[in-house]
DNA sequence: TCAACATATAAATAGATATTTATTTATTGA
DNA sequence: TCAATAAATAAATATCTATTTATATGTTGA
């Protein structure tokens, strides 16, 4: 893996690196959603929701659509997922102190 | 993938969005490696890479064994090197432009 | 056009983090 | 014991980021 790469995984590592960011990535993983959908469903405040979702657009991550007032936002990439469940199986196993893996 | 596991994962992408982490953790998966082999390999400062370090161990991603003078530092979990390949191909596809994956 | 709604942006704040420089602690060979 | 090496810690700084509150922009139906 060159440095370059490394870089770039840094990057998404970044975006993916807060847990409402995370929240958002895996409820659009169903479907575009808005904004407020997203909201609503997070009952997150509305400008919290679209700065993390600048957040998630500027590493490219998700995808915009305009739909008359509504914005929908929507997983640009599904390996995003299976990431979040590799860290999240390793996280399990790294807290349960096993030596090996 | 519930809240928790979640918030596990953010953790872990958080110990994984620096570029100067992801080399470290790159270059110690070919083995346990001493911190000075570490700042020689990376030409990093010494107090940086102990910071780095401290970080990697905090998220439970090192082993940490020492031997006489030395404290050698080891990838606690291969699959951090799958995730850190899997978001190094997404950054590459997002970042070529491509619409669908 | 205007009111109502959807979303984005601005500004302010508080807390986190990467890096540097300087110092301290720990270990060992002479 | 002491000098030399290995590693960690402290302190300072500068930057970044999450969140809140307030405001602006954009869209549509009446």
């Amino acid at each position: 893996m060159s440095r370059d790469h490394l870089q770039s995984a840094a990057f998404l590592a970044k975006s993916l690196s807060d847990g409402n960011r995370l929240k958002i990535l895996v409820f659009i993983s169903s479907g575009r959603k808005s904004v407020s959908a997203i909201v609503e469903a997070l009952d997150l405040s509305q400008p919290l929701v679209s700065h993390h979702l600048k957040e998630l657009k500027r590493s490219l991550m998700v995808k915009v659509e305009r739909d008359g007032p509504f914005v929908y936002y929507e997983l640009a990439d599904d390996r995003i997922l299976d990431v979040l469940q590799i860290l999240s199986d390793v996280a399990t196993d790294l807290l349960s102190g096993r030596k090996q893996f």
